[in-house]
Formats: C-alpha cells, structure tokens, sequence
DNA sequence: GTAAATAATGGAACCGGTTCCAATTATAAA
DNA sequence: TTTATAATTGGAACCGGTTCCATTATTTAC
C-alpha cells in the first residue's frame, strides 16, 4: 500500500504538498497538483485512515447509539443517514445501548451504564453520536454533553438543548389520535400504551388522555394497559381489554405493530374491525396498509428527522453549515380500521 | 487525554512495559502491573484506537456490506453481531451496498460499482467484511476474495468458497412449501416469487418448482408472478393472479411481507384465505402470526447464521479460534393460512 | 529594474500507540 | 559461588498522515 512519501518521491515533490493536495487547503501550483494526482493515481493511493484520524485527532466517524425502545433502526433509515455522511467521507459506527458488559458493570444503575456505553463508543473513536431514544435521563444528557459536545438527539427533546433535540410533537400526535376517535362518535375508548418509561410514549399517552379529558370522556384505569410496542404486548393487551366488563368502542394502540396484533386478537375472538371495535395505530408503517382492515393511523417523517439530526451532528462535529429542519409536522392517515359511529 | 507516556511516567516505568500490559502479551511481574494499572486508572486513560491502528495495522473494526436486495438489516441481528463482537472489542461500520455515487461512478457497471464499494469500505478502515446477500457474481466474489481475504458471506454461497460461504438450503426450502402445498391436497397453485436475481430467491423457486414437477403438477406461467419481497409486489401480484382466468387454490409467497399482503388483497376481493385459497410464506418474520389468518411459513434461522459468519470473520482477522456451525436447519411452521383439502 | 508582497514548496517534528532489541534482574543448575 | 537461562524492562524506531516554519519562486507595485 502506498504511503504519501511513495507519492512524493515519484511525483517528485515534498511529502509537505501531497498532503496539501490530498487535504485540499494549503495552496499548490496547477503543474505539481497534475504531477502529485498522476503519482496517486499510478500508485492507486488512498491515504490511511488510521494514519489520518491519528494526527488530525478527527475520526471522520460519527455513532449511532440507540436501546431497545429507541425504536426499530430500520435499515432504510440507516442508509439515509449514510447517504447523508457520504459526501463528507465519514462513517458510520452502531452501537447497542442495551449492551450489558460494559466490563465493570458489577454494581451500575442502568443509567451509568448507558453513559459509560455511551463514553465507551467516544473513546473507541468517533467525533460526534446520534443517541436514539430518550431512554436517558435529561440531567445525564446535559452531563454527556458537557463532556461530549458533538451529539445530537434522536427522538428526544431536552430543553437545555433545543438545537441538539430532535423530535416530533408525541404529545399533539396523541391528542390527534384522540380527537379523530372522538370526531368519529366515540366515547368508549380503550388503549394499549407504548412504553411508558420514555419520554415519547408518555407524551403521547398525556396527550391522549388530554383529549379525552377536554371532552369530558372518562377513561376508567381498566381500559389502559399498559404495552411495549411489541406484537405479543398489543395481542395480550386486546384480550386484556376484552376481559374486562368495561365496554368500548374503540382502542389507540402504541405503535401500528401492536395495533396489527389487537386487529388480529379482535378478529380472533369474534370482533369485527371497525364495526365492533375500532382500531388506531401509530407510526404509519409498511404494513398499515395491509392489516385487515386497513389501519388508521398517524404518521411521522421519520427519515426527514434523521437527516435532520444528522446533518446538525455534521455541524458540529467538521464546522459545516448544512441546513437544519427542527419542525416534523405529523399526519393523520385516515384509512379503514376506524369506524364512524355517527353515520 | 492522558497517553502512555503519561502513564509510564506516573508510574516510574517505560512505555514499552506500559504497552505491554495494555495488550497483555509481553511478561510483566505482579508489582509493575499493580502499578501500571493504578497509574492508569488514575489517569482514566484509554489507548487511543488511532494510534493503536496505526501501528498495529489492525483496525478493531469489521464492516457489514449489503444492498436492498439482502433483505431487512434488522436491528437485532446487528445487535446479535454486535455482541459476538464485543468480547473482543471490534466495532462495526455499516455500508450501503446500493450507494450511488462512489466518485467515480459515471461509467461503471453495477458489479464494478459494487466492487468499488467494498474496496473502499476495506480502504476507509477495516478488518474484515460481512457480504451481505447474494448479488455479486460469484467470480466477482472470488476476485474480491482474493484481494481482501477477510470476507464472509451472509445468505450466499460460492462454491469456491464453502468455509466463508453462510447460507440456508433454500431450494430445499422452496421444496419443502411446495411439498407442504401438495401434502394438503393442492395441485393448483400459484406463486408469487422474490427477487429472481438473486441466487437465494432462483433457489427457492427451482426447488418449488422441482417439487410440484415431481408430483407431476403442472404450474402455467399465468400463475407465476415475479414479485421483489414489497407488499406492494405481493398484492398487486395477487390481483394479478386473480385476474387470470386460470384457477388456483394456493399461493407460494416469496416472502411473509408479500404473503400478508396477498392475504389483504384476497380478502378484499372476497375471498376467504385458507377456505377459498391457501398461503405459503417464507421467512417465519413476527408478523406472521399476526396477521388474519396467521400464516404458515418457513422458518430460518438468521441470527444463528449471522453469529456463524461473525465467529468466522473474527477467526479469519484476528486468529482466533472461535466455534463457527455451517449448518442451518430450516423449519416447516404450520399456522392457518394452509387448508387441507383432503379432509 | 528593484523592492515588497504573495504563492508554492520541502521536510522536521509530531500524533500515540506497537515492536524489537539490547540491557538488566531474577531464577535455576552446576 | 559461579554460570547458564529465563523473565523483565526501557526506549529508539516506526506506522503514515498533518502542521508549521523556513526557504525559494513568482507576482505585483512603483
């Protein structure tokens, strides 16, 4: 593999002007830019990043830092964000934030160990962190940042922090969801929560029973149950309901994952969707417009936030002035699992 | 940030000695090592990955290549791959196989495309890659192998290379749906492929094609729809294939996604799945017992072969000697979207 | 044409580890 | 006690970039 001092020797030139050439800044000559370019190219030269990140103290790497309940990384989210590195050379490293052997982990809280996670994934060598989810605490955030500047917030909102806090407004969405099931004649309204130990699925379950509430719709604790966004919680959680002798009319489930296993627990037991019970979901996935019946449901620009994010994380971290969106309007999608009972 | 001078300073020994406890190779006596470790964690010092890189030539990283094509890059495998890695402190990076611009990409191929991206993602710093899918040509695959050693491939076999090769039986996988299919009885049935372009998904087919030949079932070409793994594929495939006028009683979907899609397509045409017409799906995702009726399905599993290539990738870059399965048995599940017609 | 300002260039020193070898110390054998 | 052998140790040299400064070439101004 060749090094810039076999570029420089058969250019004939300093090793001082390939790096010039190689970095783009310092100033060279139209002549030795071509003589330097050729040797590179003779050479098939790529500089070594190591020797790079070593001396320039920038890894040109930025993490990925998420749990469990940030969410899924989906792939195609992913790649978005890659796509938005690549013109910049920098990569992407992912971590798990669940991770549990943080080598001492012998007697840590949970938050210690995230942050020790998320310190680990500095040290290991990236200039800046897009950590997902709002499983952190604020006041530990504001620690991390304090120590780690370049990081930026997926899906959380920290208030000492708005320009590094990106989100949508959970509370608004929830208080939509809400309102379409009451603009649709319901009054007898059921849920299966998300996680309740984050910051999104409880705006979104305040926001909820806001609306509930400002139309005076009692929703007694035995038709809130408590679920985690996953298919077996939102299939346990219809059944649940059912059990209970409160009658209702409708449920707004967590996520659309759970909504689907609800529909599918409904169906099971005899129900019609929407007929009997309606159905709201959240996330507006792939497969909301293929449960039986269709979901309705409320849809975020997931991947616009990404980028978003993204782009203030490279800001910060290389000094650029890339354009930042700090506003992710959400969107009722009105298909078919709702039923309007004033028709 | 203190470094291993600092630390050899603070404790009254030589960087050499400070380099070898840090890589725990060299021979150092109880007393030096005592000190060594209190100066050290006196300084909460962490070797600087750059540095280390640089001049051990290795990068503590292997990357993850793959294309749309390769299926879902779901979370949990990452995590999965992740946590094989840990003990070891490898990081990952991940990389967009379908990437578009690779600078010089005005005249490529594809393929050309495609090795120029892994060349680069060796280049840009790491030890060794996961291949991803199936969509390198395999003598493309041997040239790349040759070049970069630390390979492995995930859901692909080249012949050339059985010990870096991971993959599932899927003709026999495809064998064993059809088989299924004509156990209960059809002899009419249909299809709604993957991705044909990819090996795994031409597999599958044949092997499903092979069985219903075998059983002297005769599959017109009406009744094959060439899907990609979408839900859209999978419903528009089986309106399509309602709009023949060839009669089925089952569809073999490529995928659970183009299953469950099909499934809402029939339903919605009025057809009841499985009393008017079975599903087959593929893939055995959490979606399939969810959805209306759950479905029956092939069940692989992923994870499992993931974990495999990643202890052979590490074997391959840092000598190890970790365990590594080459065996991946499928499985045949059996929910309600398979009538029996025989009964 | 000459002085002053600016552009272009070479290369030593440095980033923070690893490696290797020579030197020192400890242990075992005679 | 002496010698041979093995275990420890220190530190120079190196990995391949970037940076900065002194030096040289080129312009521009007068």
């Amino acid at each position: 593999m060749a090094t810039i001092r076999d570029v420089a020797r058969l250019a004939g030139v300093g090793i001082g002007t390939v790096s010039r050439v190689l970095s783009e800044n310092g100033s060279v000559s139209q002549k030795t830019l071509a003589k330097v370019n050729d040797a590179m190219a003779v050479l098939n030269f790529t500089p070594n990043s190591s020797a790079r990140a070593l001396s320039s103290k920038k890894y040109n790497t930025i993490g990925i830092w998420g749990t469990e309940t940030s969410g899924e990384l989906d792939r195609k989210t992913l790649i978005k964000i890659e796509h938005e590195l690549e013109p910049f050379n920098i990569k992407i490293i992912v971590t798990d934030g669940d991770k549990k052997s943080t080598k001492n982990n012998t007697h840590n809280s949970p938050q210690t160990t995230h942050r020790k996670s998320i310190e680990n994934i500095f040290r290991s060598g990236c200039d800046g962190l897009i950590i997902w989810g709002s499983d952190i605490p604020d006041l530990e955030i504001i620690q991390i940042e304090n120590e780690y500047p370049n990081i930026v917030l997926l899906n959380n909102k920290v208030d000492l922090l708005p320009d590094k806090s990106f989100t949508f407004d959970h509370y608004q969405a929830g208080y939509f969801a809400a309102k379409n099931l009451i603009d649709n004649g319901h009054t007898k309204i059921a849920c299966i929560t998300g996680w309740l130990d984050t910051d999104d699925g409880n705006l979104r379950q305040q926001g909820f029973l806001d609306a509930l509430n400002e139309n005076n719709i009692d929703i007694p604790n035995t038709l809130i149950f408590e679920g985690n966004y996953t298919f077996r919680k939102g299939y346990e959680g219809a059944l649940h309901l059912l059990n209970q002798k409160t009658p209702f009319t409708a449920i707004f489930c967590g996520n659309d994952q759970s909504a689907m296993a609800a529909i599918s627990a409904l169906t099971k037991k005899g129900f019609n969707v929407p007929n009997d019970i309606s159905i709201m979901g959240y996330d507006d996935m792939n497969i909301a417009s293929y449960t039986l019946p269709p979901l309705s449901t409320i849809q975020m620009p997931f991947q616009k936030m990404a980028i978003s994010a993204t782009r203030r994380l490279l800001n910060l971290c290389y000094n650029l002035d890339l354009e930042v969106n700090y506003d992710f309007p959400i969107k009722l999608i009105n298909r078919e699992s709702v039923r309007n009972l004033k028709d």
